[in-house]
Parts: C-alpha cells; sequence; structure tokens
DNA sequence: TAATCATAGGTTTTT
DNA sequence: CCTATGATTA
C-alpha cells in the first residue's frame, strides 16, 4: 500500500472507506481528484474488486479522461475496464441498449440545443403563438427545469403551482409547448440532453430487470462534482447504488454553478439525510494556492448562507497579495493584462502557458484577444463558439444524421434543400403536413413523393430520397468513416465549399475534413468496438468543443469562469469585474441569486496558485455602444487585507472607487446606473412574505403530517402523498390558500 | 424558388 | 456589433 503514503489523514480515511455510502466534501484545491484516483486503486488492489464493476461518473469528458489517465498510470491497462464517463454518455450508452423497451430505435438522435430550440420554435409557430413572448430558449429552460426534476408533460399540464406560475409569467401556453416538444421528439425519434437521464429514469422505473442487471453490474458507484447534480442524476446514481449502497460522492457546496441548469445544492446539503449511517469526510487543506488567495477566496463566500460548515486552509506561504487593477476602458483592461503577462513572464521565466485569463461571459474575450496579439502573446480560447456549432459541420452532420434516422425532422429540415436542389418552404411545408396528417413517417413521404408533390419538387424529392437510401445501404456495410466520406462527396457539400474560393470558404472545407479526420480517428481507436456511423453519432453529440483541443502549444489560456473549474494556473486574471456584469444583471435579475455568483467568483479565484488579478474597467463596449461600468460589489466584499491596489490601479480606497466616473461621459442615456433587482409581481391578493431564513428543504423526506412552508401558499399541513408515475404528489392545505396538490420534486418547500 | 436588401432584436454560464 | 428573419424582386 505504498500508494497511500502520500496522502494525509482525511484523504486516507476517504480512500480507505470502501464499503457502505461515503461523502467527500473537498475544498478547492484539496487533492480531490487525487483521493478518487486512489480510492479506485485501492478498491481494485486491496479489496480485490473487479474494476468492471466501478462506475465513475463525471460532469465533463474532460474531467472523465484526466481521471481515467490519471488511475491508468497509478495502476495501468487494468483501469481500462473500469466505466468512466459523463452523465450524459454513460446513460446515452445504456439507452443505446436499451432503447426498444422504450419504444424508440437503437439508432435514436441526440438533438443539441440548436435542434431543440429550432423545434419548439416551429411549434410555437404552429400554435400560432407570439415567438417574442414564447422565446424558445426560454420556454426551453422552463421544459428543461422540469425535465430535470421528472416532472412529465402529463404532470407538468396538471399541476396548479406549475400552472399559476406561467400564467404569472404570461406564458400559459407553455404546457402545451411541452407536450407537442415530446410527442415530436419521439415522431422524429429524438432525444434531447435532459431526455437521456429522464428516460433512464422511466427506464429503471419500468423494467426493474433492467434495473436490476445494471446494479448487480455497478457495485460501486462514484460521483464527481456532486455539488452540480439535478434531481434526475441524482436519483439515477440513487437507484443505481439501492442495492449496495457502495456510493460514493464527491463535490463542494461552495463551488456549485450550474444551478442554471438544472443543479440543486440541495443534494448535497441534504446528502446526509437521504443516508442515515453515512460516512462524511472533510478534505480542507489546500495544496493548491497561497494564503493570500486562500483567504481572499474565504472571505467571498464567508456571506453566504446556504453552505457547509467547514474551513479551507493553507500550509503555503503567504505570497503576494492580490492585485486590484483599474482600467478606463475594456481596452486598455486587455493592454493591462497582456503587458503585465508579458512582464511576468520575462522577469520570473514563466511559460505561456502558466497564465489564463477568466471572464464571466465569452464576449468578453474580444478586447483581451486584441490586446494579446497586439504583445504577440500566444493564446488559445477554450470553449465559446463551438466546433460542432459551424453550420457547415452541422450540414455534414443533419446528412449522416438522416441517414441513420430517417425521421429526424430537424436534420431534414437542413439538408433537403441543401445544396440547393428546387426544393423550396412550400414544398417542405407540403412534406411535413402530408407525414403528420396521413400519421405516416417522413420517409414514407419522401419515397413517394409523386404522390404528395408535383412536377419539378415531385422529381427533386425523389432524387434526394434516392440519394440518401444509398447512403443508407453504404452505412450498413461499411464503417462510419468510409459512410462518412461517401456523404460528404455525392452529397454535394464538399463540392459547394470547395467552389468557394473566400478564405472563410477554404476555412469551411478545412473544417470539414477536419470533421472526417475526427471520423477516422474514432474508428481506428482500438477501444471503439461499435464502428458503424450511428454509434459515432451517438458519441459526437455528446462531445464539446473543449473535448477536442488536444493542442500542446505553450499559449496563454482564455475561458469563462465556468469552463475553468477544476484547472489550476500558476497565475490567473479574473476580468470584468463590474457590476452587472460580474455579478451578471441576468442572474440577478431572473434568479434573484447572488450567492451563486459569489460562489462563482470563488471558483474563479481558487484556479491561481501564486498569483491572483482582479480587474475592471470604466467603461465597455456592449452591442456596439459605450456603457460605464461600477466596480463590482464584489471588490467591496473581499477581505482588504488580502488585496493591493495595484500601482496602475487608483490608490483610492474602496468605498471610493463606487461611482468614479461616473456620469462624465455617458451618452444616449445608456449610462450604467445601477438597477435595483426587478420586484417580480405577485399573482393573487395574497402574497405570503417567506421567512427570512426560508431555505428550501429536500422533499424527498416529507411526511405525511408536516407542516410545511412554501414561498407563494405560506403555511400549511401535508395531508396526503402518493406516487405517480415518476413524481411524487403532495395534497397540502395551506392556511391561506386551502388545499392543493403540489408535485414534490418542483415545489420549494420547508419542512418546518 | 432564389437572391438581395432592410430592419429588428439580442448576448450567462453548458451536458 | 452580429445574426436571423422578413419583404421585395427577378
Amino acid at each position: 500500500m505504498e500508494y497511500l503514503k502520500g496522502l494525509n489523514a482525511p484523504q486516507k480515511e476517504a480512500v480507505e472507506h470502501t464499503d457502505g455510502p461515503l461523502m467527500i466534501i473537498a475544498g478547492a484545491g484539496s487533492g480531490k481528484t487525487r483521493v478518487l484516483t486512489y480510492r479506485i486503486a485501492h478498491l481494485i488492489y486491496s479489496k480485490g474488486v473487479d474494476p468492471f464493476q466501478i462506475l465513475s461518473l463525471t460532469f465533463t469528458n474532460k474531467a472523465a479522461a484526466e481521471m481515467k489517465h490519471r488511475i491508468e498510470k497509478l495502476i495501468g491497462l487494468e483501469a481500462r475496464n473500469t466505466w468512466m464517463g459523463t452523465f450524459h454518455s454513460t446513460f446515452a450508452k445504456i439507452l443505446r441498449v436499451e432503447a426498444p423497451k422504450l419504444g424508440y430505435t437503437s439508432n435514436f438522435t441526440i438533438y443539441d440545443t440548436d435542434d431543440s430550440k429550432s423545434l419548439v420554435r416551429t411549434i410555437v409557430k404552429e400554435l400560432r403563438l407570439d415567438d417574442k413572448v414564447y422565446k424558445p430558449a426560454a420556454v426551453l429552460s422552463r421544459i428543461s427545469g422540469a425535465k430535470n426534476r421528472l416532472i412529465s408533460w402529463e404532470a407538468y399540464l396538471e399541476d396548479p403551482y406549475i400552472k399559476a406560475d406561467d400564467e404569472a409569467a404570461m406564458k400559459p401556453r407553455v404546457g402545451d409547448i411541452y407536450k407537442m416538444y415530446q410527442q415530436r421528439l419521439f415522431r422524429s425519434g429524438a432525444m434531447d440532453f435532459d431526455d437521456l437521464l429522464f428516460n433512464t429514469n422511466v427506464l429503471f422505473r419500468d423494467h426493474p430487470d433492467v434495473l436490476n442487471k445494471y446494479q448487480q453490474r455497478f457495485r460501486y458507484v462514484m460521483v464527481d462534482e456532486f455539488q452540480d447534480t439535478n434531481l434526475s442524476q441524482y436519483l439515477i446514481t440513487k437507484k443505481l447504488a439501492a442495492v449496495h449502497q457502495n456510493i460514493c460522492v464527491v463535490g463542494d457546496d461552495a463551488q456549485s454553478i450550474y444551478a442554471f441548469r438544472g443543479a440543486d445544492i440541495q443534494n448535497i446539503l441534504n446528502f446526509e439525510s437521504d443516508y442515515p449511517d453515512l460516512k462524511v469526510v472533510k478534505l480542507e487543506q489546500n495544496y493548491r494556492s497561497t494564503r493570500h488567495i486562500v483567504e481572499a477566496a474565504n472571505s467571498i463566500i464567508a456571506k453566504n448562507k446556504r453552505q457547509l460548515d467547514k474551513h479551507v486552509w493553507t500550509a503555503n506561504d503567504k505570497g503576494d497579495l492580490v492585485a486590484l487593477m483599474k482600467a478606463s476602458s475594456d481596452n486598455e483592461e486587455g493592454r493591462l493584462v497582456a503587458t503585465t503577462i508579458f512582464e511576468e513572464r520575462n522577469n520570473k521565466k514563466l511559460a505561456n502557458s502558466d497564465f489564463a485569463i477568466l471572464y464571466r461571459t465569452n464576449s468578453q474575450s474580444r478586447a483581451l484577444e486584441e490586446a494579446l496579439r497586439k504583445m504577440n502573446l500566444p493564446y488559445k480560447i477554450v470553449g465559446g463558439l463551438s466546433f460542432y456549432q459551424r453550420k457547415e459541420i452541422k450540414d455534414l452532420m443533419a446528412y449522416l444524421r438522416f441517414t441513420v434516422n430517417s425521421e429526424d425532422e430537424e436534420a431534414f429540415k437542413r439538408i433537403i434543400n441543401f445544396p440547393k436542389r428546387g426544393i423550396g418552404d412550400t414544398s417542405v411545408e407540403k412534406i411535413m403536413v402530408a407525414a403528420y396528417e396521413h400519421d405516416i413517417p417522413l420517409w414514407e413521404v419522401l419515397s413517394n413523393a409523386s404522390h404528395f408533390l408535383s412536377g419539378r419538387a415531385a422529381n427533386s424529392t425523389s432524387d434526394f430520397a434516392t440519394l440518401i437510401k444509398s447512403f443508407r445501404i453504404e452505412a450498413e456495410r461499411k464503417d462510419a468513416y468510409e459512410t462518412a466520406k461517401k456523404v460528404a462527396q455525392q452529397s454535394g457539400l464538399l463540392k459547394e465549399l470547395y467552389e468557394d474560393k473566400t478564405i472563410e470558404g477554404l476555412n469551411r472545407y478545412e473544417n470539414v475534413q477536419e470533421l472526417l479526420n475526427a471520423i477516422k480517428e474514432y474508428v481506428d481507436n482500438e477501444e471503439n468496438t461499435d464502428k458503424s456511423l450511428g454509434a459515432f453519432l451517438q458519441e459526437i453529440a455528446l462531445l464539446t468543443d473543449n473535448d477536442r483541443d488536444k493542442d500542446q502549444s505553450d499559449a496563454v489560456t482564455m475561458m469563462t469562469i465556468h469552463a475553468s473549474k477544476g484547472l489550476e494556473f500558476k497565475q490567473v486574471f479574473v476580468v470584468g469585474l463590474e457590476e452587472d456584469l460580474f455579478p451578471s444583471q441576468m442572474m440577478m435579475q431572473s434568479r434573484e441569486d447572488l450567492e451563486e455568483e459569489r460562489r462563482l467568483f470563488y471558483v474563479a479565484t481558487t484556479r491561481a496558485m501564486e498569483k491572483l488579478y482582479l480587474t475592471y474597467a470604466l467603461t465597455r463596449y456592449r452591442y456596439g455602444r459605450l456603457l460605464q461600468c461600477e466596480p463590482s460589489r464584489f471588490l467591496d466584499e473581499i477581505d482588504p487585507n488580502c488585496l493591493q491596489v495595484s500601482k496602475r490601479a487608483s490608490t483610492a480606497p474602496m468605498g471610493a472607487l463606487r461611482g468614479e466616473g461616473l456620469g462624465s461621459e455617458g451618452q444616449n442615456g445608456y449610462v450604467g446606473i445601477k438597477k435595483k433587482p426587478l420586484q417580480r409581481s405577485g399573482t393573487t391578493a395574497k402574497i405570503h412574505t417567506p421567512s427570512p431564513d426560508f431555505k428550501p428543504s429536500n422533499t424527498q423526506n416529507l411526511q405525511e403530517g408536516d407542516r410545511v412552508e412554501h414561498p407563494k401558499f405560506g403555511f400549511g399541513t401535508v395531508q396526503k402523498i402518493e406516487v405517480e408515475g415518476l413524481n411524487r404528489k403532495a395534497s397540502i392545505t395551506f392556511e391561506n390558500f386551502g388545499e392543493k396538490t403540489l408535485l414534490l420534486s418542483f415545489a420549494k418547500l420547508r419542512i418546518l
């Protein structure tokens, strides 16, 4: 047990506690990944567990790959047999096997966000609703929120609380859209990201034999970044671990930054009540950062109320103070960052890759890029506009998708008239309507085009069908690469791009080649046993840009704070610390959650090992207009003892910074005046004001007879709890509102 | 049906 | 600023 020697006491404890539920609260930089990998090694070596029986779930492919890599280094090739992957990819694979049980085929398509949005848009149009009221993104986030809480469209339409909410938002038809959305997805043989998890829950609920199979298969389940799980994910892991109870979750409530996509911090805060004999281990020693950085970070989240009790500390040196830098504009900010990197790199003999620039929104990267280019500093941007979102890539992907699944409506709409083949909007409309009215598959209509269309359109459509058919035959016989190559050529896509001799055109051509290369790589990779086009498509649907980039060149890294989680750099710049930008105005208005913004800031600062810089600008361009900005409130909240106002910045005390420079240059009324968060108007006359310390509890533990508080309906008593499908419902008599039936996964209740 | 032009409207974070 | 949609004309 040589490898246990380098661990501190709690780390060792976590590694050695192999059986029974375990929760590891891992502070930033506390060696979490190390503990996880050692724990797996320990399971295999000391406990003789078959690697095949260990399942590790992460949130990003990058994290999964990193862990796999480190385990392989630790214990060798045997590590290949442990299952490591993201929630989405893991359960997509399982669903691919079990899809027929849910009425899907194994070749189901995975819709990305763009496909989903487009589908919502068409449904809104079909229902003759105003797309300014029912904005696809907003509707989708509502639907997504429901799915993450396992609320089916049937349950959604029934729930009075949801109904009241939608009506208050002046969007009473969201439920109807949800219903049609799901029906269309099913018709198209498609699932969106949330469905992968939702349907896994359905699968496990309706097919106990299947559940049992995977329960036996995965005797040890580990969840990384547990604070980011949503209810749907949580219930899957809970079910998987229900028999053996060997569930180990690792997380840090202080780094929960994904509430916007359904992550529920309550999962970690209340985990203990779900597992009474839970063992909790806290990793509180930070090995990554200097003491000044650790203390500054601690002071940032000190104000948060909803958090677990822990104290992150470090034995490292104090190091430099955190540098605060003020710039007059966003361009000036870029210059300041670039020159500082340049000087530091030369003075301290650092590599470019020792530096990272973190920002709140992707759009902030422009000014910074320009400044770095001027200083000749190489940089790379992580994330941002994804490779897979480019038009030419989506076009080829759509052809491939349609080849595999000819019911995929979104793919169909993309390629039916691209390259141009004389099938205009009206013809496309006719085809879709025909499929609908006769209730026949899309493919039926296409292959009998002459029944539904006339003249030129009919001929072109028949030709299109023949073309796709030939692709399909190819796909059945050959691997993904051979097929894709043929599709790219014969669809005319490559020709179209090749003829475009502009620089962008050239780029697009190269991008398509790169996609083909990626497919070849996939086919050549020994680990991929299924080399069919269908298998490749399901894999690639869950890839993001971050996973693709294996660029090893020495460059400054630029990315959003969200993308930076789990990484570390010697020197880190957190830029754009301005009110309304960070904390984000959107977040503050729509979710009124300042705490999550604080945690985001915490994540950003704890990426730094040796030196941390915070910068802000007094003016900034947005939509081509100059805005006035104010320093972020976070700069007031941070412990001033850790701060040093840089020589370049103002030497005025923090309080005086606020408001400085305001009012002089404002034009057209676009002055960044601090806005109070919008007060959301209530629905009815009686509005309950929640108690000041209102914290929703984990309603999984709710029992009949409990007294509860609800943010809208006030106090009440639970009458009855019943299970219906995936949902648990509670009938509650509220003092001021009478009896309501609420979906427990959705209702924000506090158990008194 | 395709191509061109005008204008309106939107930007948080991601599997 | 950029894109995405809509109207107009060939």
